[in-house]
DNA sequence: GGCGCCACTTGAACATGTTCAAAGACAGGC
DNA sequence: GCCTGTCTTTGAACATGTTCAAGTGGCGCC
């Protein structure tokens, strides 16, 4: 289905007399209309929100057809992959001074964390209208979704970086799963993140600064010998349970974990983490 | 289960002499339309699932017209309402048994989460479909909204007589808060079901089989006092962040907590788990 | 130059959830 | 019996995501 062209980025300029004998290089004129769909659509959804952007809307703003639209994004859901590559990058970037600076997991965590919400906060009405579309189990934008698996293993990555960096001592056994552990923890944050309808999102800050400590609290006693036995169980659940920790069924079954303690339940599609 | 009739109780025969001076008492032949709209509604659902359904041949299989669906649903949505309340009625009564039988927390937490797979097997193929729905923070069906409340409750009852009949001791300071907890756990089991794809739900009943036993084992580590204040802490986000433990900001914030390792997140609205 | 291929573009048509003004049915009062 | 107001019911109209058959135009090849 999703055949765009080059992944959405692709807009800069090329030599026009370029030529376009071969299909993998991109005649310049399809991107550049492409591209200007692309970016009326995300313009339009920032102004007015996801529902009450109407593909007509975007067609008629962009100066081109409806059909015109479709022939380069092959639903309205596809047009939202531009957000989340968006976010991705701002991510990635912003939360650089985070891993380089405090080596104290929890205020890494913490820090890792808030910056998402920095980063996400302007696009909070725009991600609630769109939840829904990105919970779907049938949506390539769902984050356990086969499509998702580059944006989710960058967004893992960050937290992989924000564990290594960290002066914090933690069970050795685990340490190849907290990085996924911590990417279900934003997934959740993201889910409580878009119910959230505090002014600014506070509340969602405030569950952050409550929760990090309490991470990295855990993280920590891990090591402890009582807690031997639970560790032990809850890695195995992860390595049968995540996707990418061991052998996978080929398009098996769903993918989650849980946690030692009770809840579990990664939970937030939407807007593709980073 | 395909056709019951009375399940949604009111459509027991009325008196028709009855007369319907009252707008409290409904009127008979109004509430039969309802139920008759209803009960079609809900064998299309099982028969062709959600989004194949459309109104118009519920409509048409009921021998009414569209809007007369929409004088007594207003909106495709609300007719779901229907297996909310039909899945709850039917957890509550499986699980009897189990909250009668072994008291091992473990084994009972087991039998409450399979029950609920039991129960909801057949509905899986409608489930996955709506899910989009349900997670809509505006939708009225999320297990979130303020109109759920009644059945969260119940659901959080069911895990209150769970935890009451086990023989496993906990630090009681968490007692009010463990059912709560226990909730989310389900909520992240119904999230990872609905996309599990495997036959009869495999690996959700897995899941259940291999993370029951952590959390039983987790509860009764929680009186270790290493453990305390990490538990202490724990408690303290479930008081300000689960609603109905503590003072609410009416209406305020969404709803939501997370756990002592690390993810957090419920995140399975759909069939209002029971 | 002319031809044909093919990427690109168009806009009408379609499917479906939802709304609405008008018509129907029915009870009670006269 | 007839009038009046309310509860039901109707079906056409609307909004919007999506599809599709029919162009359009540029470029290489003869």
């Amino acid at each position: 289905m999703k055949e765009e062209k080059n992944v959405a980025d692709a807009n800069a300029a090329k030599p026009a007399g370029a030529g376009r004998t071969d299909r993998s290089a991109k005649a310049p004129k399809s991107e550049q209309t492409r591209t200007l769909i692309l970016e009326t659509a995300l313009r339009l959804f920032e102004e007015r929100g996801y529902d009450r952007t109407t593909m007509r809307a975007i067609a008629q703003e962009a100066g081109v057809s409806v059909g015109n639209a479709y022939y380069y994004f092959s639903s309205k859901e596809h047009l939202v992959q531009g957000f989340y590559d968006r976010i991705a990058a701002e991510h990635e970037a912003a939360v650089r001074p985070v891993l380089a600076g405090d080596t104290d997991l929890g205020v890494r965590i913490r820090g890792v964390l808030l910056c998402w919400l920095d980063v996400a906060e302007q696009y909070h009405r725009f991600a609630a209208q769109f939840f829904k579309n990105a919970a779907d189990p049938d949506s390539p934008l769902s984050p356990f979704s086969e499509e998702s698996v580059a944006a989710r293993e960058a967004a893992i990555s960050v937290h992989e970086r924000c564990l290594a960096g960290s002066s914090t001592k933690h069970d050795p056994e685990l340490a190849a799963l907290l990085p996924q552990l911590m990417w279900l923890m934003q997934m959740g944050l993201v889910l409580f993140w878009v119910y959230d309808r505090t002014e600014g999102t506070e509340r969602s800050r405030r569950l952050v600064e409550r929760t990090a400590p309490i991470a990295a609290r855990a993280i920590a006693l891990s090591r402890f010998r009582v807690l031997r036995p639970l560790v032990r169980q809850v890695s195995d659940v992860l390595v049968e349970f995540m996707p990418g920790t061991a052998k996978r069924p080929d398009r098996g079954g769903p993918e989650a974990t849980d946690t030692p303690d009770a809840p579990d339940a990664p939970g937030a599609p939407d807007i593709r983490s980073s």
